[in-house]
DNA sequence: TTGCGTGCAAAGGTTTTGCATGGCA
DNA sequence: TGCCATGCAAAACCTTTGCACGCAA
């Protein structure tokens, strides 16, 4: 029902390498060691996500990105995500504030945050240096 | 700097017809009492959420939809919004535990975000319930 | 041998851009 | 009168799909 391809494990282990980074297709493109059809990187995505092995996020438009989660799926679970609007840089936001506040959140507002799907925009360190320099 | 043009302002007033409601851009051409091209309703939307007028959403791949905020966008400066990914309610989410946050995140992380782009996704209290009855 | 996976190219859809024209201030 | 905004079409972009071929089981 599954066959075993060189091209799926290539990009697993290529997705592995990368631990909890989120890549989009053009870089896994880019990063694998034997050039893989486009078509089959998403189609490869798309039978890793349906398994669970991989995560999904969408962003602003942007490329989506792709994360490997196989080893330990919950390794993202806890944390945010803050989105550089003028770069684009995206940053994990390991920090227990988030938790604290998905907590509140939840008590408070009867609301549960998913911290996959919520990304906060803004502008970050770096951009607001060069923006304070442009004035 | 900006000119008052016929087209802005029928979109801006079909915007406000709808309410808080999430449009496409599709629906919004289609909607419109008269055509404008396409091209000029992405231009004047993104004016328009510049100012702060209008949000703009981008869901998973699908096509962005938009929503007028305008007569209290000072009112959502402050504060960050939940949106339920199950029934699609979008709740304010007036709370100075969001302040903090965001402090604490410039403070710490260097990062300034910004309130009008950035939305937390989850459950809300109605659709857990739901849930919960449904296992 | 069977039929899934691959690769290429083409199609699909949304959004952006170039350029001449029209309309606001 | 200046200059921004518009419209059209074409481009750019990411992603999906069709089809013949190759390769895993």
């Amino acid at each position: 029902m599954a066959y075993q391809t060189k091209q799926g494990r290539a990009l697993v282990e290529y997705l592995r390498s990368q631990g909890s980074r989120h890549v989009s297709v053009q870089q896994i493109a880019a990063g694998l060691p034997e050039k893989i059809g486009t078509a089959t990187i998403y189609r490869q995505l798309d039978k890793l996500a349906a398994r669970g092995l991989v995560r999904k996020y969408v962003g602003d438009g942007d490329p989506a990105c792709y994360q490997y989660v196989g080893d330990d799926a919950k390794n993202c679970m806890q944390h945010f995500h803050l989105k550089c609007v003028s770069c684009g840089e995206l940053i994990h936001l390991e920090c227990e504030e988030m938790g604290r506040l998905s907590e509140h959140i939840l008590r408070e507002h009867g609301f549960r945050t998913d911290p996959l799907r919520s990304v906060l925009y803004g502008t970050c360190a770096e951009c607001l240096k060069k923006e304070a320099e442009g004035q």
